[in-house]
DNA sequence: TTTTAGCACTTGTTCTCTACGAGTGCTAAT
DNA sequence: ATTAGCACTCGTAGAGAACAAGTGCTAAAA
């Protein structure tokens, strides 16, 4: 069913007023606000088929309508008005830029920083872990008893281990062991490594398997563990600044969210994966009072993380959104536009 | 001035119930707990001495009565009975060490869940950054745009970055880089950095100084930027359970403390690189109502982290100080055991 | 048919007042 | 030195009144 004209206009400016105050909006306040040249009688009939229709809701009889979930939905979807980004605010979104990190992860974090701070929610971003599988690998001699491990997993992304053993070890034991490694356990992922593979990695040591078993263990050690998403958490405290959660109970539960981290992380990616553009959830995980706008970052077509705002129910949607927005655009910008300098280069061979 | 026998024993029952139940203590209370044998009236008149004296104070004038910091204090130097580790708790905190990891990291971190989970209370874990002297650099060949660069430091820590570059690498010159870096920056801090070794490592890179420029900012970021503390922080919202924080305005002054985690951990170990043991504090950091306690860990003399719990000043510390010390006393034979194996090793020779 | 003015009704908030309970300090007796 | 007794203080909980905000409905006006 459709709106009337003057209903959507009656629904924004409810919103609106109710995103801008957090109290309940009654028919009087809207004939001063708004263009609506009506009476307070005609708004009053209007909003009360608006909560007939399931957008509006009284909290009690005799106080104005707040905006149900499905209220905020046809906001976000087509009344409210677009944000245009101050000076100010678009100085301090391009300073995350400007600094030049070329690790996503750092970008993320210093955006979501910023984010926060100028939206006064809590913002955050995940990044989802990627390509697990070992490409290739090296080892580094370091002193008589330490070496260096280097993974080269198949997605460009490195990672190592300073490895400490008993027993000596010297730069030519060690290519021994890059060699074999390479050989048996090249392109595995932690599920793929077979009994077969580990002993025919052993054997290839020859004199040196002693060291085999430590060396397994490490290397399934950083298969597995920098396979955990890295989350950023930025400004918990600015929600406790909303009424909607001045009762300590809802302050934990929306704190809770936060508390572990590899949970919200999951939560985060499972809602972000699916999604190509930058959804809003209302009300949703236990906190009815909550709403959340969350942005997957996707570069060459892979959801690589998401960046997300979290605030009252009624946070100031076309703030936050443009603000998403805007810094999604630019890291398409920056990184896809890397991206594409890689492949030049690879071309010219 | 000393405290008599029988002060002392109420200082104590007082403090006892007073963490229990979080509610002021009164003399009648008394009379039926501890194993003072008189009347209510002979406590009251000691109760108000105590008062006198700084230990207790009032909420209010028909309120029983409550410890000061002072009390605190006295209570937990000395007053406070042994608590004893249930097998239960034992087993949490043995599991800790049983999955033998190697890092003192997640070692911490680890631990620091466990005591949370123990105590109820919110627990956290900082780690000092440690020797950030370049002892000798690396690096390693990996595409012909893309190599690692390895820097290992004084203190034995690593540190490498995947370096991306748009001219053409190959494992030759890469050599060449490390030999030039070895030559001309080995053992610098980030502030060492002078003019005149870079015009030298310039030189000695010869037809491949194109590649300085990266080289350079690339190290200058990692002496710099692995340069800080690692935080942990666990069971943030268990103190919200607490009516010590049930007003949010409280709430989030506690919280705030761990929002800036680089503040925290400057904050925590500036309390804790003086002290060789554990320390208590209470109501500091504009938080009246909160108590902390330290634990600094010390590695072969040197103060590597702290790991601590902040709760309501009226928290259990008997069973707090139980738990971190019997932490910090494992993790003491473990790495000190590591060390001593080391040692032996480097005998040899 | 749509809009509006008017009014009775509902409900939450704020204030005052009262009663109560917990706990104290003091006095006088033990 | 200890204790029983008692008057006093202060915070809390509850009841009731006054009030404000906002509604739905009715009947009149456009």
């Amino acid at each position: 069913m459709e709106l009337s004209e003057r209903k959507k206009k009656i629904l924004k400016s409810v919103i609106d007023s109710y995103i801008r105050t957090g109290e309940p909006v009654g028919s009087k306040l809207l004939t001063g606000t708004s263009d609506l040249q009506v009476s307070s009688a005609t708004i009053r009939n209007e909003m009360s088929e608006l909560e007939r229709m399931g957008y509006l809701e009284q909290p009690h009889a005799s106080a104005g309508r707040v905006p149900t979930a499905e209220g905020y939905r046809t906001y976000v979807d087509g009344l409210m008005e677009q944000y245009l980004l101050s000076l100010e605010e678009l100085k301090v979104l391009n300073e995350v830029f400007n600094y030049k990190v070329s690790e996503i992860e750092r970008l993320m974090e210093s955006a979501s920083h910023a984010i926060s701070e100028m939206t006064n929610y809590t913002s955050f971003s995940v990044i989802r872990p990627s390509g697990r599988n070992a490409k290739r690998f090296e080892t580094l001699y370091i002193d008589e008893h330490s070496f260096l491990l280097i993974m080269i997993c198949t997605d460009g992304s490195i990672r190592n281990r300073h490895v400490k053993v008993r027993m000596s070890v010297d730069p030519e034991m060690l290519k021994t062991v890059a060699e074999a490694l390479n050989a048996t356990m090249s392109g595995v992922c932690s599920e793929d490594v077979t009994l077969q593979s580990v002993l025919e990695f052993e054997e290839r040591l020859g004199a040196h398997s002693g060291i085999a078993a430590t060396v397994l263990r490490v290397i399934y050690d950083m298969l597995n563990s920098t396979n955990s998403e890295k989350v950023h958490i930025d400004g918990v405290t600015k929600l406790l600044s909303y009424p909607e959660f001045s009762d300590v109970e809802k302050a934990k539960d929306a704190i809770a969210l936060f508390e572990d981290r590899r949970d919200f992380a999951q939560k985060i990616m499972s809602r972000s994966t699916d999604e190509k553009g930058l959804t809003v959830h209302f009300g949703e995980a236990d906190l009815p009072d909550a709403g959340i706008v969350l942005q997957p970052i996707i570069i060459n077509g892979k959801t690589v993380g998401a960046i997300g705002v979290m605030g009252p129910k009624r946070m100031d949607y076309k703030k936050v959104i443009a603000s998403l927005q805007y810094f999604v655009d630019n890291v398409g910008k920056q990184f896809e536009g890397e991206d594409r300098n890689e492949q030049e280069h690879r071309k010219k061979p």
